[in-house]
DNA sequence: CTGGGGACGGGGCCC
DNA sequence: AGGGCCCCGTCCCCA
């Protein structure tokens, strides 16, 4: 009994010490195990910060490689920006394209939304049936070897998508505006194809920016794509413009290329700062208000509608800033047919203040360099703004004001067709685009002779009656020649005395509008 | 010499 | 595409 006793007690024991054994080896595996663990974790972390050390390095050296880029370069290279135009989708893919670099955009693949996946967009606050957008996809490989392709990461994605789906731009805050609204009919649109419509690439100093320009209407049959014309009275054309590219670079004074912030996947994403933006395109469709038809067809495409009117045209203009780019503005296309779809250089900044139609407060500003010889297309803010200022507070300004309104008032045309940026409307989608030039100063029409270039075909056969010295108007009077009619029309108040223009406090008359106002500015300017 | 006015050429823009 | 108008810059003339 008591050798019993002693042999359970020694059993215990045994089993006691293996116990303890068992415990103290899973505890020295755990340890173990745990401090690998722990080493990998710390090397993560050690990766991490290399990585994001290198991220900063490279949007430092980024950034101080375009702040030293020598003004007087960019003085003499007038034109460092191509404008890359395609559309899409002609005769559903034969291809209408414009000219210019076409070769730069490359169907697409990759979307610099949200890759491969077409971001589907709820309108919201509409009350029609048919609430879709879906953003294109855009080319990751397009821009070639040595092309750094950047995109998003998945938090910018949610910050654009929740943007789209809210209807709120991206960018700009909106301004209530008492402009009419627009006309609703149709507020789908449909991807057309895979091809890109975002596309941010870059590489060294060269960046693309792709903006797709669509072109909407109700028609039964969206791909079909034809020759832009005026659509037929009462065809439902919609142009819309989607601000498709948040991020740009161009030859900022360093003050622009916030280049992520907090996103380092995103080394040359740069927000687009609406008060900062040198170079690009900004635009805003309010989805919320519908505004729809803000903006028609490209820049300065020559779009693309049927005879039917059922079309969708889907264009891409591309923006490239390149730092080794020729001082001609379009080098390869200004050359030869004077219709060539050449190049401007479209950089916004501020606001359209000036315009009191302007629906949205869209930071514009434009270097519309009259001189594209001597003015510089740098970051000359100063002289830009002057010049967009000059083009809004004379031409625009007073047309606009005059206008009552623009858009959508006084005259019996149907003119649904809105300009996005001064709101004035016009009968077909063509000459919204043909007008818009006046805000985004894209001149598609080059001068073989010399480097001016201009927004409307007339204007550069006008021009070239200068180099070609021809003046088919003469004169009966004096037998004096002209190259316009105008001018002729003018000269003939010499020879008839009309004087047309009295001054309303002295009666002076003058020949001429702007003699009165001068005379009346100098004259009578306290009255 | 200076300033006002006229003539002309040119670009911009709309119809 | 052309016409027409507006605006501007420049040059010239003349008081």
């Amino acid at each position: 009994m008591a050798n019993c006793m002693v042999f359970h007690t020694q059993i215990a024991s045994i089993m006691e010490v293996l116990a303890n054994a068992a415990v103290a080896e899973i505890c020295k595996l755990v340890d173990d195990d745990y401090a690998v663990f722990r080493l990998e974790i710390t090397q993560s972390q050690k990766e991490n910060r290399a990585l994001r050390r290198k991220l900063l390095e490279l949007k430092v050296a980024r950034e101080r490689a375009e702040r030293t880029i020598p003004e007087r370069v960019l003085a003499s290279r007038p034109s460092s920006v191509k404008i890359l135009d395609r559309y899409r989708g002609m005769a559903r893919g034969e291809g209408h394209l414009t000219g210019g670099h076409r070769s730069f955009v490359k169907p697409a693949e990759h979307n610099t939304w949200r890759d491969d996946q077409p971001i589907t967009v709820d309108e919201g606050s509409g009350t029609s049936t048919q609430h879709v957008i879906v953003i294109e996809s855009a080319d990751a490989e397009s821009a070639g070897p040595g092309v750094k392709q950047e995109r998003s990461d998945g938090k910018d994605d949610l910050w654009r998508s929740r943007d789209i789906q809210t209807g709120v731009p991206p960018v700009i805050t909106e301004v209530p505006t008492t402009a009419p609204a627009q006309p609703r009919t149709q507020r789908s649109i449909t991807e057309v194809s895979g091809t890109p419509n975002v596309v941010l690439k870059s590489q060294t100093d060269t960046k693309t920016l792709t903006v797709t320009h669509r072109l909407l209407h109700t028609g039964s049959d969206p791909e079909r794509l034809g020759k832009l014309g005026c659509p037929a009275p009462g065809s439902e054309y919609l142009p819309v413009f989607l601000q498709s590219q948040r991020t740009v670079n161009s030859y900022g004074d360093g003050d622009v290329l916030d280049t992520g912030g907090d996103d380092p996947s995103c080394s040359y994403a740069t927000e687009m700062d609406s008060s900062n933006m040198p170079l690009g395109l900004e635009t805003q469709t309010d989805l919320s208000r519908g505004d729809w038809n803000q903006y028609s067809s490209s820049v300065y495409s020559e779009g693309c509608l049927d005879e039917k009117g059922e079309v969708i045209v889907i264009d891409e203009v591309t923006v490239k800033v390149e730092g080794d780019a020729p001082p001609t503005w379009n080098a390869d296309s200004h050359l030869g047919d004077g219709h060539s779809q050449g190049t401007s250089f479209l950089d916004y900044r501020g606001s359209l203040e000036t315009n009191p139609n302007v629906p949205t407060l869209s930071t514009l500003h434009t270097l519309r360099d009259r001189d594209p010889v001597s003015m510089s297309m740098g970051p000359s803010d100063s002289h830009g703004h002057v010049l967009f200022n000059q083009v809004l507070n004379s031409n625009d300004t007073a047309r606009a004001q005059a206008q009552e309104g623009g858009a959508t008032s006084g005259n019996s045309k149907e003119k649904r067709f809105l300009c996005m940026f001064c709101n004035k409307g016009f009968s077909c989608p063509k000459k919204v685009e043909i007008h818009q030039r006046v805000h985004t100063g894209v001149k598609p029409f080059n001068c073989t002779q010399c480097h001016m270039r201009f927004a409307q075909a007339g204007d550069l056969k006008k021009h070239q009656r200068v180099h070609t010295g021809e003046k088919p108007y003469s004169c009966t009077q004096c037998e004096k020649r002209f190259s316009r009619q105008d001018h002729l029309k003018m000269h003939l108040k010499v020879h008839t005395g009309e004087r047309p223009f009295a001054c309303t406090h002295c009666g002076k008359r003058f020949s001429e509008r702007r003699y009165l106002r001068i005379h009346q500015q100098k004259n009578h300017s306290t009255l």
